[in-house]
DNA sequence: TGTACATCAGTGAACGCGCGTTCACTGATGTAC
DNA sequence: TGTACATCAGTGAACGCGCGTTCACTGATGTAC
């Protein structure tokens, strides 16, 4: 049963796409090996062949969920400006997702009591966001905003599945959407 | 060992006070029965006399955690105004607490993927945060910038403990309480 | 290049543990007369 | 008001279950000669 060092890697490599849904999807808690395992196709034994713990994995399946979701707001800020990044962000689809694009708005609360392992993977995602968000621009005026401008992002967007399905809900994305179009 | 109805009443509400206080410690997950029973100074087996279950402890204790961070908040504004409330919510103290006093940004997440009676519980108390930040005034914009600034406080707690120990941690406390200093 | 052997990716079952929940039991409280 | 009995708050042990982790095993891959 053995496989190529190639395969192995490409397992790897799926076990932590798998994770990275799997995570955003139902929390760190709410994702079990045995089920991030099953969803990449494989058997919860071999595991341990590829990761020394479950934090690793936990980890580095937020590494790759920040990457794609920096790649989305990327493409989604090329084709229609700041504004059209802050709309997408903060859009109903958003809220709704099964697997939310954004793993803080999915994962905040519970990566803030995880151990470093998981909090620097996430602290690297969130320095790309705020270069990503400052649009390149290093003066120290722009990354405030882009700092302001994300904490804004996902506190609301976590208010606003915290409330999901309620008037109030879609209030906070309106009033948090219109308030980032003003600022830029 | 039957108790009278008083000292009953007694009873649950310090297991709710118990639940409170843990569950934004530990998080809904990570607080097990048997550990918010014993901060109450009792055995899990009671439990049962008093909750239909575990959800209903958790949608109780944020209602009390909840009512508990706005009369923090409320003494805040009375006594220093706005500025002051946001400076203590976005201090370093509050940040390293154990027991964070804002259940949101220490539960955000877990609630956005609980039951519809816990994310209810959540969703009064941060109707009340509302009308409590917009100091009375009902006018539309008074309310939209209360909503907006609640998103920006909620976002830069979760991000900053997300971060916690590093100089992004308290960078973006500096950058959120500038910004909403500014606004008001 | 071919052969013999060591390696190790992946399987499937098992481990101990903690979880939410249930239950028999105790004995003080509450109630009916 | 006093008595007899039903109720039920709280205990402590048990339940089945799913968790992270370990392990013996399989057989194809990798390596040494």
């Amino acid at each position: 049963m053995r496989k190529s060092k190639a395969e192995a890697a490409e397992t790897r490599e799926a076990i932590v796409a798998a994770a990275a849904d799997h995570l955003r999807r139902s929390g760190i808690a709410g994702s079990s090996l045995a089920d991030m395992m099953a969803a990449a196709g494989l058997t919860q034994g071999g595991f341990y062949r590829h990761f020394r713990d479950k934090e690793q994995l936990v980890a580095e399946g937020l590494s790759v969920a920040g990457a794609k979701t920096i790649a989305i707001i990327r493409r989604s800020i090329e084709k229609g400006g700041m504004r059209a990044a802050v709309d997408s962000y903060l859009s109903r689809a958003h809220r709704e997702a099964a697997i939310p694009i954004c793993p803080f708005a999915a994962l905040g609360s519970e990566i803030a009591r995880s151990n470093d392992e998981v909090k620097a993977a996430a602290g690297a995602v969130l320095e790309e966001l705020f270069v990503l968000l400052s649009n390149g621009d290093s003066a120290p005026g722009a990354r405030a905003e882009a700092i302001v401008a994300l904490c804004t992002l996902v506190g609301a967007m976590t208010l606003s599945r915290v409330t999901a399905n309620t008037r109030l809900s879609d209030e906070i994305l309106k009033q948090a959407k219109h308030h980032l179009h003003e600022l830029t």
